[in-house]
DNA sequence: GCGGCCGGGTGCGGTACCGCACATACGGAG
DNA sequence: CTCCGTATGTGCGGTACCGCACCCGGCCGC
């Protein structure tokens, strides 16, 4: 009874907010090529190089994309939850991209073959129009998570990367170990034990063995880089308008 | 007489690879709009946050695309040449980024009217499909660059650098400062300096304020990270079969 | 040919992070 | 309740890079 999971769950395409988005007919006629799936922690969605066949829309989960240096030493790109979609290379033309998608957070998605995929984008509707403007605020996360590399402290990216996580999950927990936040991060584990166990001297946050609670939202955003609020930001303003596309013709 | 800039040169739009991997039809159609532009090394193309007007295909400059922290720290996150255009946020739809594009390399532009390209892309031809698989190849190289700020050391990324600054330009020499580099790269130019004098002193470059002459590409490439040579192939992969596509409709 | 400016060289102390080694303790399985 | 695997805590020496200060000297303009 500690998580709502336990109920009964209703699910339904429209949770991941791009399908959310589209006009009625648009998701009428993608909705029987939806496949609910649910997404272990640690499921890898693609590997690097792989040859995609299909894209998935988060709903509850959290897939990450990774990329796997040849020492093996990784880092986080971006981060893709409800309001986004995992496998942009099937309608971008590229079919693989050279990073992995990882499941961070556990949870659910549909599935869509990309077959289907691209049936609807090249009708060059609203599905066409969201997927770009997604695409684009992808983009601005990857440049900027490219600058907070450079320049930010483990302290700041933890804050940053917790307040991006929460965005996309329900409730203020979250079921990850320190380890498995190091490898997004790309730093030492105990860089961010460090960092967490000054969070939670704090009262920021609170942690046990695998769970991360929020315990001041706002002290977080504070202690955060720039970079979680100037993403958030610019991500707002091209989803936004989403609401006038949806009237158009789909 | 130092340089062939002195010289008459012939201008053409199809020395931008991507003009000049369109079949003909459309080439025509967008060759009256398109207009050709000195840049000066060190111009704002578009500051972060400017709405764009219109969009760049480089032949013989190099524009970088920088982001600028609050505290004024910078690092670049792509840089653009002959191979592509700058100012996707217009056809992707966003219409600007928050990111700053500056001239890194002086040299010349074909410069298109933000509705003129939109009128040759929403025709979903050659031009369409060019644009997105470019599009897909500039975040492998965002994605690299992050990953490469987190992980490899001034030395490598030095070398990255001007091996990707080097396939953009003609010749094996660059016009640029120390300070500039440390720029791009969000480093101290001291740091730039101290990697570069390692280079000149095992004969790998040459250099006398502000220029950069290339004397051991191999090596160059030897002491590089991974990260060239990672986003070198996957751009490769994705522009190549340009031509299949030229032969179609535009 | 000379002065000044700017690009580059060098040294110093400080810090953030690394790699490694090992101690501790939570909490699920039996 | 006990055991044990694994998540977390801590310390240590090393390194890459930082910010600053200052010098040097090529090159341009006069």
């Amino acid at each position: 009874m500690h998580t709502a999971s336990s109920m009964k769950e209703s699910h339904d395409p429209s949770q991941n907010l791009l399908l959310g988005a589209l006009p009625r007919e648009a998701l009428a006629r993608l909705e029987p090529a939806l496949v609910l799936e649910r997404l272990e922690l640690g499921t890898v969605v693609y590997e690097s190089g792989d040859v995609m066949n299909e894209v998935y829309f988060p709903t509850d989960s959290i897939i990450s994309l990774l990329y796997v240096m040849e020492d093996g030493r990784s880092a986080e790109i971006s981060v893709v939850g409800r309001e986004g979609v995992v496998g942009i290379a099937l309608f971008m033309g590229g079919e693989s991209t050279p990073s992995r998608a990882i499941v961070q957070s556990a949870g659910h998605a549909y599935r869509l073959k990309g077959q289907k995929l691209r049936a609807e984008f090249d009708r060059h509707g609203a599905f066409h129009h969201l997927l770009l403007r997604y695409t684009q605020a992808l983009i601005t996360q990857m440049a900027q998570t490219a600058a907070c590399n450079r320049h930010h402290t483990i302290d700041q990216q933890l804050c940053r990367w917790l307040l991006l996580s929460m965005d996309r999950v329900n409730g203020d927990e979250l079921t990850m170990t320190q380890e498995l936040i190091a490898n997004m991060l790309g730093v030492r584990r105990e860089g961010v034990t460090e960092a967490a166990s000054k969070l939670q001297r704090s009262g920021v946050i609170e942690y046990r063995r695998g769970h991360i609670r929020i315990l001041d939202r706002a002290e977080l955003e504070r202690r955060s880089c720039e970079c979680y609020a100037v993403v958030k930001r610019e991500s707002d303003r091209l989803m936004q308008d989403q609401a006038v596309w949806s009237k158009d013709s789909g």
